[in-house]
RNA sequence: GCCCGCGUGGUGAAAUGGUAGACACUGGGGACUUAAAAUCCCUUGGCCGCAAGGCCGUGCCGGUUCAAGUCCGGCCGCGGGCACCA
């Protein structure tokens, strides 16, 4: 008997894919269609285990679904454009373009041995020029649509390289190649008006029922639909045209505890106050930092009492104070708030620091003692007790209140009712080289221009520097003077290029019609679409996700796109994470310094890397390129095999949850794969009249794992569905049947493995006359006959605890169990005589017998 | 800081509110072998017990229920996202 050996057995049914076509996605209108999609990778130039989890469990659904019947569309191309080839380019010379497609065709050349069922004909990368002068050419139909606009938003800035900076080249407020602390600075950029789609996206979730339930509760919360009272205080001492102070709030109810009023630094009133050194000087002090969220809200708070006073709007006597405040965000609502120390935590946090009265509106019963609550008079409530009040207004909390509050100001005529998302419109400019082509010029005389459609691509130029930071294409000698398309005159292209999240937001509209001269084909588009399974990681829960539905809704506007694909993405699956532990030494600027696992010497009690170094070890994380805690699936796959990897990643752990990489199953799975060929030998050298025995009890076997196996995979529970296969393999090994129902067996327990190990599965298919390939091969049906079991096993509990159980018939009527029960002589020893109180019997499950 | 999730043996895990630990990994014991590897068999949550068997056990504290890993309330710990990483 030969020797399972996956080096030999591996290119050989490759090849015979290939010749065959087998993944070729054809447009057959005959037949259903299912597209299966894993998001596609950043050309980091290797894969890792993320990818073969990833890209293995798309294959597993593509295969099974194509052995189902359907007609499988199953992709594959390149999220290309990005930070980290300029960095490379910066670090190590060299063009972002030629390390970006080097690291495609490495990356591919590492992903073919995998054997996935990938149409590779409809491969391309997002820095095609053929794919991001489509993208242009969407861009320009969204502009004419009213999708697109223009305005000032606030970036990193780092005042030593001049140079806009990512969140993530922020390091705790610092520029990460210059050191320089880092401004927030505002630039006139290019926004997509998502937050026009605000309430679309949000109500148009309850509509996706097979997303993850916390992917629409993340996406929700990030909308961020709000009800409020939107008011003007009446001020005192301001500047010319800031009579009127306008503020939003979500709990209008704690009205009566304002104690102050605050303005975001960069909030009109500010910028007037600013003539004001002092002002000036706080504002910069504001500004200092980056702009990431977590890191303004998690800045100490500072304030500046601008010395302005506002006016309570139930009591014009009631003078407030109005600050300058850092933790206030011109972004959300006005710019401006009332601060209610009382009722919330930052507004308490700064009063306590600047000295300002806390005043609390509802106080918890029994917490009535306090001197605080004392001074104010009892009200009615079940929870709380109303201290200051609206006149004539009935106590309320929660929404309610809000509610009630809201009606009070609309009814004396103060404020109104406002609904308001905290959803922002999308930013799209880049101040960076490697990025499609913002395909704008910029005319003295006609403004902003779009480019000509005939004029697409705007192709990047190739002959650029990054011997300087900053972005190349704005230093470039032609690249950027260009005639107006319009009036011909001298004018500049637009030089910042798109975020890569636009590259992303549509590339599977693409992969319907690849190739084709116009952004998509609607014959293509309306056979193909929607994704009918899309599969990706939980970290792209909010922004991809979203902004690929704003996208395919701009599409549709802009009759790119069927209406029906509105919601590109029909099902979602978000697979867990791959986390390794990170591996750190600092350098002598003590600045962190990470480490390969390949590079690590990992012993029991700590690790060092291989001149001797000691390496601090950090707890399991997300695998990432800037933590360098990634494991390279090649070595596994020249050692095992890839079925033996594809096998490994999908057992064990459920595909929802993180898993930890170890190398300990990798041994296992081949170890297990080698026994199942051993099977298929040893039944392939059986005599033809082997008559054996037990083939009843074998086809109910096979029976249980054609279910187990299909319900594993429709559900992703692709653990379970490896579970029932060792489940069956053990049996088939250890059964004697006769010759035609091992064949049955082997032949079945093939075809079940085939989307989990497609390459083994084609050779023992072969070995027991299958016919074709195995995978165009019908999926196998379960006789539901066989399914059932004629007895079954009943625990029996006495309060709650099992002490017995007993065998019957699966249809035995439920008194007939219970005399069989109370008959039981473990049950009777237990109950000691005592008298049975009530008895519960669950058909098929189990007894309880309370005493 | 805000939003979301997770927590079960030595390990990965399983369990429509109904026998906790299926299926594996590791460990232990055995068979085969001159020996080793490979392979096969048994065993493997903890404690008590010669055994039969018993008690305890799903991060912690409480609650609902005939019955809770599962539902509810409160904590603790760990992880993901936070709009210019992809």
């Amino acid at each position: 008997m030969s020797r399972y050996d996956p080096s030999v057995i591996e290119p050989r049914w490759q090849e015979a894919w290939d010749k065959a076509g087998a993944f070729t996605a054809v447009r057959d209108p005959a037949r259903p269609k299912y597209y299966v999609l894993e998001m596609f990778p950043y050309p980091s130039g290797r894969i890792h285990m993320g990818h073969v989890r990833n890209y293995t469990m798309g294959d597993v659904v593509a295969r099974h679904k194509a052995a189902c019947g359907y007609s499988v569309l199953h992709p594959m191309g390149w999220d290309a454009f990005g930070m980290p080839a300029e960095n490379a380019a910066m670090e190590r010379g060299g063009h972002p373009k030629d390390w970006t497609y080097g690291n495609i065709a490495d990356m591919k050349a590492q992903m073919k041995p995998l054997g996935l069922s990938i149409d590779w004909s409809r491969e391309f990368a997002t820095c095609d020029p053929e794919y991001y002068g489509q993208q242009q050419a969407l861009f320009i139909d969204m502009l004419e649509a009213g999708l697109i606009t223009r305005k000032a938003a606030v970036v990193n800035w780092d005042p030593v390289d001049m140079t806009v900076l990512a969140n993530e080249q922020v390091i705790d407020g610092k520029g990460w190649r210059s050191g320089a602390a880092v401004e927030r600075r505002e630039l006139v950029q290019w926004f997509f008006k998502i937050s026009d789609y605000s309430e679309e996206l949000l109500s148009a979730l309850d509509g996706l029922k097979d997303w993850p339930e916390k992917v629409r509760l993340m996406q929700a919360n990030w909308i961020g639909k709000s009800r409020g009272l939107q008011f003007a205080f009446d001020t005192v001492g301001a500047p010319e045209g800031f009579e009127a102070l306008e503020v939003y709030t979500t709990r209008p109810d704690t009205l009566m505890g304002a104690s102050f009023a605050a303005i975001s630094p960069d909030h009109p009133l500010a910028k007037v106050l600013e003539a004001d050194p002092q002002v000036a000087e706080f504002v910069a002090r504001c500004r200092k930092g980056g702009t990431s969220a977590e890191e303004i809200e998690t800045a100490e708070k500072i304030g500046y009492d601008t010395g302005i006073r506002v006016k309570h709007p139930l009591d014009p006597t009631w003078e407030l104070p109005v600050w300058i405040a850092n933790f206030i965000l011109m972004d959300y609502g006005t710019g401006a708030i009332f601060g209610c120390p009382g009722h919330d935590q930052r507004d308490f946090d700064f009063a306590a620091k600047y000295g300002l009265p806390i005043k609390a509106v509802f106080v918890a019963e029994g917490a009535g003692d306090s001197a605080l609550a004392e001074a104010f008079a009892p009200m009615k409530s079940e929870k709380v007790r109303y201290v200051r009040g609206f006149a004539g207004a009935e106590v309320q909390t929660g929404d309610e209140g809000v509610a009630a509050a809201i009606a009070h100001a609309e009814a004396k005529g103060y404020g109104q009712g406002v609904t308001k998302y905290r959803l922002r419109d999308w930013g799209l400019s880049r101040q960076r080289y490697w990025g499609c082509p913002i395909p704008v010029v910029h005319c003295a005389t006609c403004g902003v221009v779009p480019e000509k459609k005939a004029n697409l691509p705007v192709e990047l130029p190739y002959d650029v520097s990054f011997d300087k930071p900053g972005n190349p294409l704005d230093r470039h000698p032609t690249w950027r003077d260009v005639p107006c398309p319009k009036c011909g005159a001298a004018a500049k292209r637009e030089t910042d290029t798109m975020d890569t999240f636009v590259d992303s937001s549509w590339y599977f509209a693409r992969f319907t019609s690849p190739r084709a001269t116009t952004p998509t084909v609607a014959a293509d588009a309306d056979y193909w679409m929607n994704v009918d399974q899309y599969i990706g990681g939980i970290e792209h829960a909010i922004l991809h996700l979203l902004y690929s539905r704003f996208f395919a809704r701009a599409m549709v506007k802009t009759g790119h796109l069927p209406a029906k694909a509105a919601e590109p993405f029909s099902a979602l699956f978000t697979q867990g994470m791959v986390t390794h532990e990170i591996y750190r030494t600092t350098d002598p600027q003590g600045r962190p310094v990470y480490h390969l696992p390949e590079d690590v010497i990992r012993s029991e009690g700590g690790a060092t890397l291989k001149d001797g170094r000691k390496v601090e070890v950090i707890p399991s994380a997300k695998m990432s390129k800037s933590k360098k805690n990634v494991v390279d699936p090649m070595n596994i796959i020249a050692s095992f095999g890839a079925d033996t990897a594809r096998w490994f990643v999908m057992s064990d752990s459920p595909p929802e949850r993180d898993v930890e990489w170890t190398s300990s199953g990798a041994e296992a799975a081949f170890k297990h794969l080698s026994r199942v060929w051993a099977l298929s030998a040893r039944i392939g050298e059986m005599p033809d009249d082997h008559e054996g025995e037990g083939d009843a009890d074998l086809a109910r076997a096979t029976a249980k794992a054609i279910d187990e196996v299909s319900r594993g995979i429709e559900g992703f529970a692709f653990n379970k569905a490896i579970a029932g296969l060792y489940a069956f393999t053990n049996t088939l090994s250890r059964a004697n049947g006769s010759t035609g129902a091992m064949k049955t067996g082997i032949r079945t327990l093939a075809r079940l493995m085939s989307p989990m190990t497609p390459h083994l599965a084609e050779e023992i298919w072969a070995a027991h006359a299958g016919e074709g390939l195995c995978a165009q091969a019908a999926w196998p049906k379960a006789d539901p006959a066989l399914l059932v079991d004629d007895t079954v096993t009943l625990p029996i509990q006495i309060n709650g605890k099992r002490r017995a159980e007993i065998s019957v018939p699966k249809d035995m009527p439920a008194s007939e169990v219970e005399k069989i029960a109370l008959a039981d002589e473990d049950v009777i020893r237990f109950l000691a005589g005592q008298p049975v109180k009530k008895i519960i019997v669950v058909p098929g499950r189990i007894i309880n017998v309370v005493v």
